[in-house]
DNA sequence: CTACAATACATACACCGTGTATGTATAGGC
DNA sequence: GCCTATACATACACGGTGTATGTATTGTAG
């Protein structure tokens, strides 16, 4: 195998995923095209398709490259277990999410693009796995644990999307609270 | 003004419009040609173009289409006002959005195909603006209100595509009456 | 150290889908 | 009964994805 050069293709690889997370962020996936990110990154669409099979392919990267930042902001702020952790972590989500280089990326075009199955099921590798892990820690497993991550994670996707289009955070985090209030006691 | 063909006319439209509808919800937006849509209508694509400007014209009147029967099934099954009324109004908004024909198109292209803020707009003149007015019918002119809107229609989102892959519509409903409940008494 | 094989890209090309320009027939007002 | 506008069909231009091919360089085996 090659070792030099293999450094220099990860490199390579690494610049045109962020080139392609920072255009996709911004104008959308169907509005960028590969040659834009190739010339973004120095390089021709030759070496975005040997990296990556396909447009799609190299969406899939981003996308869990956005969601690794998220979940990774997600656990620093909310170590812990327990209600107030998970309040916690999902007023971390709000924040992250909001970061103009994740928010169309996870929240709206990748349910489009992937299918809405494979994203939830990309989501289930990062933050959504943490809410349901936290919820399980706290209500055991109550047979509408699933229904009301999905509510929760929906209302959160929400959330951060009207925050990010000009919404109060400090409202949104308010609703949150009082949201889960009903599910601390119930 | 024409007026037998007229009438023809806005047949072949409409034609066209529910041709659209079933294909961008079995398929999705992105893998339906208007050359598929023309010929499931028994039309050429110059028709398609001469009464929809573009294929995203064609969507966003197939998305009001499917949000004006969503918002029918609500105001029908929950004409009145208060808490039962909201209540009984979100059920009716899952139990609709679930229809094959909506789904998708509503819940999981329209973000991404017409934009975010615009998708908002068009959901605040359907169901978002029930859910809203009925809110404010109950809990008044409250600050957060409008974060709290956000929140519920997400999860209702989001809720809808869960039951639709396979979630359980009684847990999904149980789970949803007690996030209400924190909202209905603070 | 040399020949070979695989990797990392660039270049060239085929195909499909959107959008637009143009053509044509029919309908309805004057 | 002419004339214009409407309702569509046909033809074409363009852009973007994907794929096939070319080429140089690197790591490796003999």
């Amino acid at each position: 195998m090659a070792r030099a050069t293999q450094e220099q293709s990860e490199e390579t690889a690494r610049t045109v995923l962020i080139t392609a997370q920072e255009l996709f962020a911004e104008y959308g996936y169907e509005a960028v095209g590969l040659e834009q990110v190739a010339a973004g990154a120095g390089v021709t669409r030759g070496a975005v398709y040997h990296h990556f099979r396909s447009k799609k392919g190299l969406f899939e990267a981003v996308l869990d490259e956005a969601q690794s930042q998220v979940s990774a902001a997600i656990t620093q702020a909310a170590p812990g277990e327990g209600w107030d952790a998970i309040e916690e972590g999902c007023k971390a989500f709000l924040r992250a999410s909001i970061s103009p280089g994740v928010r169309r990326i996870m929240l709206v075009d990748a349910p489009a693009v992937l299918g809405w199955t494979t994203w939830r099921r990309s989501d289930a590798r990062h933050s959504a796995r943490l809410l349901e892990e936290g919820l399980e820690s706290v209500i055991g497993p109550e047979e509408d644990r699933s229904a009301i991550a999905a509510l929760l994670s929906g209302a959160m996707n929400e959330a951060a999307m009207w925050i990010a289009e000009g919404g109060d955070i400090a409202s949104a985090e308010r609703a949150l609270s009082q949201i889960l209030r009903s599910l601390r006691s119930p």
